[in-house]
DNA sequence: TATGAATGAGTCTTCATTCAT
DNA sequence: CATGAATGAAGACTCATTCAT
């Protein structure tokens, strides 16, 4: 009988649905406005139901936030993977990571742009499994310096050093552009293409 | 008569006070944070009477926001005024300014680090000031640029696209500090010098 | 103008009203069931508003409380104040701790008859206050035992002991006749008075 | 076939567990804070099975406190069974009933120290059978009076005020020191054993 | 000018219970 | 027999704002 996977399978689209609700409406209106109210509307079901697929809403929005960083994560394994020169590599997932940001605005602020205080009254634990995931990406850019020393395409220095600096500015970019609080940026790709070859050269 | 002086002076105290202790809260515990109630009571007024000296949240918080940048421009300024050469000007006005980000944390996260439909509900208009403000900053960045060229310290370039990769670069420093979203940085000084010096030779 | 004072005063009253619903819930429904919600619908008025003249549930069951231990103090310094000898006095002040108890008997078991983890999520110290109240009319049970002793009406004993047991067997009067589980009792007039004969006779 | 046999011993099985679950919390953390989650949990049901085995909240409740009520019967008819003297048997008894109180505070504040309305919405019926066993064992008290004036242990008189007095203030004992609303009380044997001699004394 | 009173919409969360399977 | 899914009602509390005075 097909009943066991069929109830199952329902689980998980109604799983589904809450995320993507409470995804949309995480990128349409931030953090702050998410609610489990808001969500429970928007996909008609009532407040309850929510609790049980989410212990609650953080655990709910830990896990956008961990699936976003899958998806990073297989973003930039795909380019890892494809054997180019260190360098190119680097330059390329470094492209991919402010594309990620720029896709999805509402996780990256989320993660990198919210301060502790925003979240006071909640237990640092909950926020463990996010850290932990955004080492994992950190620490594909560290060996991606490496590798760059290793080929001589970058002098030898300090790799944590260098690899935090380059994040920094990286990561300047990437929520520059997401906040866009209206400054009058000149063409994005340009900017994007120009900044990362400046921060390259600038570590090289 | 002196009345009438008199009642716009006590008028201009009193909302010098509101401010001043609005901006406290903001700074020690962020925009989502501050409620009007806390700030009321903090100056022992109701909090209606705030009402009598700014139409709504987003007014106060906007004229906090205008004060700050002040005080970022006249920091900036108190440099370059120094008479210091281009190139070390640019450098000290750059740290200076992702200084003024870590003493103001909230002002910053709240002006660079939020995204728009967090005021989903404000009419744009009220931050056209705080655009004002921050455009006024960033011309500063573009005259240093331009100073460095000309002086042949930096090689003659597109100003404009310079001048917004330096900023993206250095705004990620200053972001990615003021968050620390629980990222193992090494030693604060050293990175921020070290980033700086990167970003100013990636732009050489 | 009395503007000032029909303000204080309408104060007070709505503040009375919520005091008298909330003791009306109070007794009718016990102490679990008494909510903001219900009060506040009881009196025609919105939630919030309650908290306008009680910082929380708490504050407001506490105040209940300490009113009803004002009016028991009151009751006991009437009797005592009636110069009657010492023996007569106490019996008499035993007699009108438990219709005390039988007129309000919501207060009666709230204060004597809930358990600890009844209220595992309350900070102790907001009861500091009634338990400051409930030692103050202990005391007067421990003065009038002395006087019985120093007058030679019962003999010199361990006062604490002897007032300890006195008051657990006067509080099973009062409790077991409050809360009335079923019992088929006797008269009750009857019962009260002959157990309060025989408790002071087992302390003489 | 002894599969229907199997299938009833499976389900008294059940039934057994959800009561021994929900016992050791409602003695742990009180009836307000049993929850049917919390013992569907704690044997790892789903909580709509608790349903196949009692009707409701109450139903279950009420079986665990005939149950108690069970136990304090074998303890005290293992001390009337003694075949000690009237008066120490009754002495023991009593002595044994407040212990019965210490070491199942939620059933006997349940049972004794909970006033008619908190159960407001639930069918009196349900209380019938919790009374019939009260009754029961104050049948055993009566009896012991009866026993003490039988022979001359205690003077003659109303058997039945005199139990009802006599339980009224060992009733007083026991909830006084369940509950312990932070009464700073004397050595606790002493008192229990104190107060036992001037209850006695007070009847004889 | 300043305020005190009041509100209504909103926050997250828990719970006993039902019902189709 | 047992369950998983779902709900609706309720819980305490906060906040920006309005308005008559």
């Amino acid at each position: 009988m097909g009943t066991h996977e069929r109830r199952s399978r329902e689980k998980d689209e109604l799983r589904r649905k809450i995320l993507d609700a409470a995804t949309r409406i995480f990128i349409e209106e931030g953090y702050e406005n998410v609610s489990m109210r808001k969500i429970a509307d928007s996909i008609e079901y009532a407040p309850s139901t929510i609790y049980l697929h989410f212990r609650d809403k953080v655990d709910l929005v830990t896990s956008i936030c961990i699936e976003a960083f899958a998806e990073l994560d297989r973003r930039l394994d795909s380019i890892i993977g494809q054997g180019l020169p260190p360098m190119e590599t680097l330059r390329l997932a470094l492209r991919e990571y402010i594309q990620f940001g720029l896709d999805h605005p509402a996780y990256y602020v989320f993660v990198f742009c919210t301060p502790q205080y925003v979240f006071k009254d909640i237990d640092p634990a909950n926020f463990s499994n996010i850290h932990n995931c955004a080492m994992g990406s950190f620490q594909r850019l560290r060996t991606g310096i490496q590798s760059c020393m290793t080929s001589g395409d970058m002098p030898a220095g300090d790799v944590e050093s260098i690899s935090q600096s380059i994040w920094l500015c990286v990561h300047g970019v990437t929520s520059g552009l997401v906040v866009d609080c209206g400054f009058p940026f000149i063409d994005r790709e340009r900017l994007i293409d120009e900044s990362l070859l400046r921060i390259l050269k600038g570590a090289a």
